[in-house]
DNA sequence: ACGGACTTGAGAATCGATTACCATTACCGT
DNA sequence: ACGGTAATGGTAATCGATTCTCAAGTCCGT
């Protein structure tokens, strides 16, 4: 049976708080605040169950590195800040972008990514 | 000084034919083709001169696995077919798609990426 | 509060991708 | 054709990311 831990309480409070994807590291940079004991082993072991749990949802992006957010957000896209590599939200998306697909290509899904400076590092 | 080698003008001759962007692994399987002896190291050097000279562009989608093109083509897409895990062009682009970003965020450029299954895949 | 089973955390181990090493090969100016 | 030197290719080494191992700690039903 599956228990709730100090660590996992930790871990689920950090995506209720967080507005953008997390990497792992971020992930235990953030809990380590909450329970500083909080190894990385840890982390990737909690993040592996939430997201078979459809609690979390791994996003990837050009750059490589899987991150993860809460799975439960509306359909949206990520600004990539290549000074400081935070993900952020873009709650906005372009219409009919799976109309562009060569004839013949099933589309399945798409993933829209924004780079540049963000607020912070302007 | 640069010297022009059998391997070299094969690795050129990989991407002027290519439509699609090429990870290493499908170089060397193509430029084989050419000069078999072709190792992959070279391809990795080869590759990475290409770029210093402008001449590929890297190309990073979601997924990870760094892929060249030919620098020269016009602004466009991808398709990733996530059965042969090969990536395509789309020529189009959807408009505006840099207004996306939030308040203050200064955006340098944008990728996006359509997943499926390509015609061959279907 | 007790005890068994699930978790944790630190470091070792692994994995795929990329680079380094180095003896051999092959450009290319002369 | 010759020779100096850049390039090659097979393999070992490295790198960052993720997973494994296992002794110690903790949750929770009873």
């Amino acid at each position: 049976m599956r228990r709730d831990t100090r660590q996992r309480r930790a871990i689920r409070s950090v995506f209720m708080n967080a507005e953008r994807p997390l990497s792992p590291e971020e992930i235990l940079e953030y809990g380590q605040q909450i329970v500083p004991s909080l190894g990385l082993a840890t982390v990737y072991r909690t993040v592996k169950i939430l997201a078979d749990e459809k609690w979390l949802s791994e996003v990837e992006l050009p750059g490589g590195g899987l991150r993860y957010e809460l799975a439960d957000r509306p359909h949206h896209h990520h600004f990539l800040c290549r000074s400081c590599d935070q993900a952020f939200d873009v709650h906005r998306c372009p219409d009919q972008v799976e109309e562009l697909a060569p004839e013949g290509f099933e589309v399945e899904g798409h993933e829209l990514t924004l780079f540049g400076l963000c607020v912070a590092c302007t």
